[in-house]
DNA sequence: TATGAATGAGTCTTCATTCAT
DNA sequence: AATGAATGAAGACTCATTCAT
């Protein structure tokens, strides 16, 4: 077998064996991918494993030997925009900032997320289709989201930046906002992603800066 | 659709052409309904014709007496949906209030629609499981509220007591805002329908009254 | 629907009911039979729902209206011969009897199950296809056979009309004797059935007498 | 299979043509002998190659460079413990011996193979599974076994060592005897398997010594 | 009107087997 | 000699829909 580049000198063989689970993991978000494209486009249960398949240029079994099954396609495509969407926010967590601020961080990256490959399917695919177990983790997961959001709007009263009559509808508000995104955003269309998310953005950004405009 | 001439001696009323065709209407409505229900509560995958059949205690071909496919169920409620909706708009057509008022009025209504079994299955539940020309229909519908809405604004904007900086972005806020709300919403909760709705609401008319604020 | 002879005078709907359920049974019986004819013949998994439903002319969903699954029908195959076998077992017990012609009358009814078209698949289709459950139940009524051939053998000690050094082996060998049959007896040869269940019986009846034929 | 001429320098052990053809088989029956012990265990269908090769901890393909498909592992089980016994047969064949010696002897060895790895899949493994070629091949060396023994019935009635009603049945009787014998016997239990041999083969000794014990 | 029975058309999933290295 | 990856072929099971009564 000629490698690539001729043969490192040493931990060649280590190095192969990291690059085929590279090449493994590489595959298999390939198949994830595809397969949110597709759920997003056409919903889940109108697509096939086949559908899957033939958009990769493989054969259906191919697909089985990176996933369990469908289900598991589906779990694993919501758990890891989730888990991007947690790690974004944890990598620049600028906790010195004022909470609207932060709030606007948040909802940033959560709007580049839903309107991700993997975002789109947390917003567009129901999660009945899946079995109790992974619904609940994933319930879960997004509630997290959630109850940061109204920690967010809690110190922002407190710290004077964020003024809303009700956390909690004005978090479901936004979300809501958000999540219905995919339904109508093309990336086609004349505004970017990330300017929809601004615009999206700064109407909650005047809601929650109302009470506190006459102060300034 | 005429019926057979005549009418049996007694039991005529039972079986007068009117009355037929209520009972037969009042039947097809109560499939809808439950059908509805199962829909928003299990996915429209989720649900089979036998479910709906069995929590009606009638069997799967009965169904199909008054329906003609699971498709039509789908599409009939969430037409039958919009068309309550339209139907309760043109009532109280109040053309003198001010837009801002006439916008509260319109989602108001569009928030108990969207509450209410059938409007859920609107929200939740995807057009993609109907036909090319259903889903067309269906989407055109909507989007005829949109159009009502970004109308309203635009006059909001005219007789000045709405403001607001991008109406088309706006506008799917709110819209996404109040779709979202059968996700969430429980009507075991502490707060009403209705309360909710005037919640949502009064997020949305702050920022259409934000800039004028000042003014006033 | 003309009713065979003719509607009886009353009850005539809860006739009907009645004989729809008959005729369900009945299908549901010949589905089983099938089904044993094919296991017996070809194996648990050679043969598919397919064959079975196209060798009773039907299609294969029909099958499926009167069984829940292959693995079911494996079950209840097997369940109802054992039943059956109970069912007969019950209705001569001739306890007065010595207890080498009880011997011999169980194995005559075992052999006749044996060779029937249900009692094939106990003695030729393992059960590992079954899934633990199910496959403990049947074992369990098997062990109930062998504890009633051992508690016959105890008895014939007793009463003089058996004798056999080891009662437990005995009775595996009697068994395997006659669950061996399936494998070459064929109904096309010379001899019937029950003249092979008794030629069969002979052999062991004359090891169970050995030690008493000095006696007499 | 004549390898490639010459060997490497060192290591040339190792490589030998001889050695090497050696470890190939070592290697294969390995794999046979995993294969009865997973088939016996589970049944054939019941076992996937992935397990065989799991539990040798190599993967699916090094099987398949043993063998040749999964079919053939059945029928080389099988047929390495006809081969077995046929040699073994052959070995001790004390042709002075009384005919009721040679039988005891014949199933002393019949019982020690159908115990053990490689022939629990003769009694427990349908031959359904596999071609007709190769079946038939199967069931005509089993039938040499059976002749075998009926020959030597045949002799006991002559040499008066053996008495027997029916040799055929008979044959059948003894054969079912053992063959059942996989489906009780537990290596575990109390007896060993030569033990268990001893106890069924008491069981037809005496049936095949009735007629004779009085003439003595 | 209503229903037990039947079915066509899939879809997921599995598994023995092969390919390429 | 060995293996990660890939696939053809098949089978169980489901479900919307229709038939016959």
């Amino acid at each position: 077998m000629s490698k690539k580049p001729a043969g490192r000198k040493r931990h060649n063989i280590w190095e192969s064996t990291d690059l085929r689970q590279e090449q493994h993991d590489a595959k298999r978000r390939l198949i994830l991918k595809q397969a949110a494209i597709l759920f997003a486009d056409r919903g889940f249960h109108e697509t096939t494993i086949d559908q899957i398949a033939e958009a990769l240029h493989v054969s259906k079994p191919t697909i089985y030997y990176y996933i369990d099954s469908k289900e598991e396609l589906l779990y694993d495509i919501a758990h890891t925009g989730l888990a991007d969407l947690n790690e974004a926010l944890s990598r620049d967590q600028n906790a010195g900032l004022p909470a609207i601020d932060r709030f606007a961080q948040f909802f940033t990256m959560y709007g580049r997320l839903i309107l991700s490959e993997f975002g789109v399917c947390l917003a567009l695919i129901s999660d009945r289709s899946l079995n109790p177990q992974s619904r609940r983790r994933l319930r879960s997961l997004k509630k997290q989201f959630e109850i940061t959001v109204r920690k967010i709007i809690d110190e922002g009263r407190q710290d004077g930046t964020i003024c809303v009559d009700d956390p909690k509808i004005f978090t479901f508000a936004v979300f809501g906002a958000f999540n219905w995104a995919p339904q109508w955003f093309s990336s086609k269309g004349s505004s970017s992603s990330d300017q929809v998310i601004a615009d999206l953005l700064e109407i909650f950004r005047k809601v929650a800066s109302q009470g506190l405009a006459v102060r300034q």
